[in-house]
Parts: structure tokens; sequence; C-alpha cells
DNA sequence: AGGCCTAGGTAACAGCGTGTAACAGAACAC
DNA sequence: GTGTTCTGTTACACGCTGTTACCTAGGCCT
């Protein structure tokens, strides 16, 4: 295997340079990075092993671009944040971060979680890293997340509504996971400060979308054979999901 | 391929009682724990194929149990807990546990989250696990839990409710045993704390629900010959049973 | 035998969770 | 502006589940 490549994502620039140097030093190579632009040049432009992403980026959330990124890509993520209340670390955990450190840590404690998430994705992935994916395989069904677009076994297109595409993705994220409406509604109405999340939704929006995506994605509605009720749970995706990246 | 070997680690003998019961009737095998070093033992004598760790074992975190098994072995493990605090859930996550189940939990979802461990563990590890058992036949009668489905002597597809699938898995798991019905009643509500459970039904749910299912899968449900009544005790399920697994 | 008493069967009802049609406001295009 | 699309809310329907009440069956007594 070949030296792991890290971005290190960070719109401060003396901690950028810190944690660039400090992660050279110990046998990597480290890419600095200060915006999800940059982040994006360089998924583009070569492997990528893991990323460190700092919870605040200007104005951004990191917690958002976490979600996007994991909702395209495949590559790990640690989330490094100076915000230790538990809720901004529920926000990270839902939207898919591999692991959540706050400031200020410990730079071997980083060092240890670094190593333990490239193990970890070095054993859960069968092919080599890097790749965007692009094409995700369910049940005959077919999503294009670079076109926005599913085809229907029978080759028809459907198109979706933004939040429609949101909850087939956070579905696609989490197959055979049931999840309840509250972790649905989290994880696509991530704020950042989950502000919003909490207070909202005492009414059955997700009911509803997922009636709409059924409607769209299920071959009889009435019968759901991909988005699956669990009553008194949530709902799950029932079927596995077969990921493709392009080239 | 073989049948996933489970460690169910609980030092209350009825929430442990209670879980490896409802694992076996799940199709997994089972095998109660009480300590670590209950725990090691089984590690080293066979495959264990994940881990249910409860949080508190006396006086000892199971997360601690947590952190050191992960330190050694590749085991999947999900911790349960009656600690639903977030800190408690993050400190599980943090120290390698793959999922976390807060008590009182419902049952379809834990056997749910137990599935899809072992299916994220099926694909990463090089061992190939699973094989669920996926039909028991029992005096003509067919049931397929893959699909919840019975199918009649004749041939005829019955639809069972949610509950009256429970309670015949419970049957199935049971053939020829006497059941109370505080027995039933425990392990259709395995809630992990059991308060739930045993504070609850003053009432004749399990009655009501027996008779509900013999209307389903008794030929004549004037005279059961499947679901016997023991006046005075419960009810048995008086046919042998036959598990065939799926390739 | 008849008279009780108790356990169990079951119809009827109520509460709850979910599916969904209809509606209303927001966002956007023209 | 008008029209369209998207999205959340509401209201109603329906199925599931536990409770209750009433009835029958079985067991035990005198």
């Amino acid at each position: 295997m070949t030296i792991p490549r890290l971005l290190v994502v960070d719109d401060d620039a003396e901690t950028r340079g810190m944690l660039t140097q400090f992660l050279r030093q110990n046998g990597f190579i480290a890419l600095p990075c200060d915006s999800e632009s940059t982040i994006r040049d360089q998924l583009d432009s070569g492997r990528v092993d893991l990323i460190l992403l700092d919870v605040m980026l200007g104005d951004e959330y990191g917690v958002d671009i976490c979600k996007r990124l994991r909702s395209e890509q495949d590559v790990p993520v640690i989330l490094v944040s100076a915000l230790s209340a538990d809720h901004h670390r529920m926000a990270g955990y839902e939207v898919g971060a591999d692991d959540y450190i706050a400031k200020p840590f410990n730079p071997n404690l980083l060092l240890a979680r670094v190593k333990a998430v490239l193990h970890r994705a070095k054993r859960s992935s069968s092919l080599t890293y890097r790749r965007s994916i692009s094409t995700f395989r369910f049940g005959g069904w077919c999503y294009d997340a670079k076109r926005d677009e599913v085809t229907s076994p029978q080759g028809y297109q459907v198109s979706l509504s933004r939040k429609e595409t949101a909850l087939l993705k956070v579905f696609l994220g989490n197959p055979h996971i049931p999840l309840t409406r509250e972790e649905i509604n989290t994880a696509l109405d991530v704020t950042g400060d989950g502000q919003d999340a909490g207070s909202g939704n005492p009414g059955r929006a997700i009911d509803v979308l997922v009636g709409r995506l059924r409607g769209k994605v299920e071959a009889d509605p009435k019968i759901p054979e991909l988005l699956r009720t669990q009553r008194g749970v949530g709902y799950v995706f029932a079927v596995d999901v077969a990921v493709e990246d392009d080239q």
C-alpha cells in the first residue's frame, strides 16, 4: 500500500499549517485545503484516503460539506471542531463522519484516530480508494448521482424533486438500517447547529415524503419492497445497494 | 456458510436469557456471557461474529471492555445500554462500537441492527457468514421467514400481522414446550430492561392474539391442532417443526 | 345430578400509527 | 403579474393491537 494521502481542510492558515506539517512528520501525505472548492479540486485530481474537516469553515458548516461529500464520495471524513457540545457530535455522526475530534486535541490522539479510520476503511473497501461514486443500483433501479436521475427497471426515466433526491440518498447510504423519522429528518435538515432540526417537525413531513418517493421508486407503491415501514420505528431501505464509480 | 454466532453479554440473568432466546428464535446462535472472562473463553474457543455488550457490567463499564476487545480483536460490537444520554452514545462510538442501542429497545430494531452490522462485517471480512433460516414447515403449513408469509396445506397464502408473526416465531422456536402467557409476553416484548413488560399486561392480550393466530393458522380454529391450550398453564405448539435454510 | 367457580374464547370497542388526498404557502420561471 | 412545481400541514381512512365484557367449557363440590 502506498502512503496515505490526507486532505487537511481548515480556513485558519495557522492551524492548517501546523496540522499539515505534523501529519507529514508522521509519514502521511498531507494536502492543505481551505474551502469546499479546493477540496473538490483535490478529489478530482487524485486519490484521497481521508479528509480532516474543520467544522467551522467561514460561514459554512463543515457538517454540510461533509454531508455533500458523503452523498457523492466514499472518502472517510474526520470532523475537527472547537465545538464539543454533544449535539454537534451527533450531527457529525449522523451526517456520516467516521470520527469527530474536539479541539484542542492531543496530537497523538489525532494520529491514532487517523490510523484507526484508515484501517477501517481499508478493511471495508475491497476496492482501492478514491473514486467518485456516480451510480447506485438497487433492486433493478438505478440512480445516477451525477445527473440526479433515476431509471426504473423497465428503463423509464423518473425525475425526483430535491427533497426526494436527498431522502433517497439517505437511504442509499444506510441500506438495511432502520432509520427513525427523527434520524431521517436530521440527515435531511442538518444546519450545522441542529437548531432548526430540533425545533422542527411536529408534523408528518417524512411520512408524506416517503410516500411520494414510493410513488416514484417502487414498482407498486401499495406494496413497498424498497422503502419498508417498520411500525413504531421508522423506515428501512430493504435491498442491497451496489455502488459503481466512474473513471 | 454457517449461522451467525453472537455473544450476549449482560450480568442480569433475566435480560441475558430473554435476549438469547429472542435471537435464537430468529435464527442466530446466541451464546450467553456474564463477564469479560466468559467473553474471552468464547472468543478463544470458537468463531464469534458479533458481540452484544451491555454497557453496565457490574462495576465495570462495557465501554472499557469494548475498548480492550477492539484493540485485540476485529469482532463487531453492538453496545446495549439503559443510558441513552448522548455522551454515553458518543463514548460508545469513540471506543469502536459498531452500533449503540438504548434500552428499552424495539426487538425488531435490535434484530435489524444486528443484521445490518453482520452484513457490513461480511462484506469487509474474508469470512462468509450468514445463512439465515428461511423456511419452517409444521403440520402441512409453511412459514417463509424471508417474506413473512404463511402458506396453508392447501396452498393458500395467509398474511400475518407483525404481532402474529412474532408469536408464531416464538412457538416455532419452542415446539412441544408449554409456554405460560408471561413467557410468551416476555418473548414478544423484549424491551431490554423488561420494565415495561413487567408492569404491563394485566389484560388478556395473549389470549386474544392466540385466538387471532388460530383464525389464520388452523384448519378449524374451533378445534386447534397446532396452538393447543393447556388449561391453567398456557399454550403449546403441538406439532413438530422442520427448519430449512436457504443457500 | 345440579350448582358454583374459574379459565379461556371471542366480539366489540377504543387508541394509536401509518397512508394518502387535498389544501395552502413558498419558491421559481416566464 | 400568471402559472408551475415543490413542500409541509391537515384531515380522514384504515389496519393493528390491547382492553373489556359477556359467554361457554371444564373442573370440583355437595
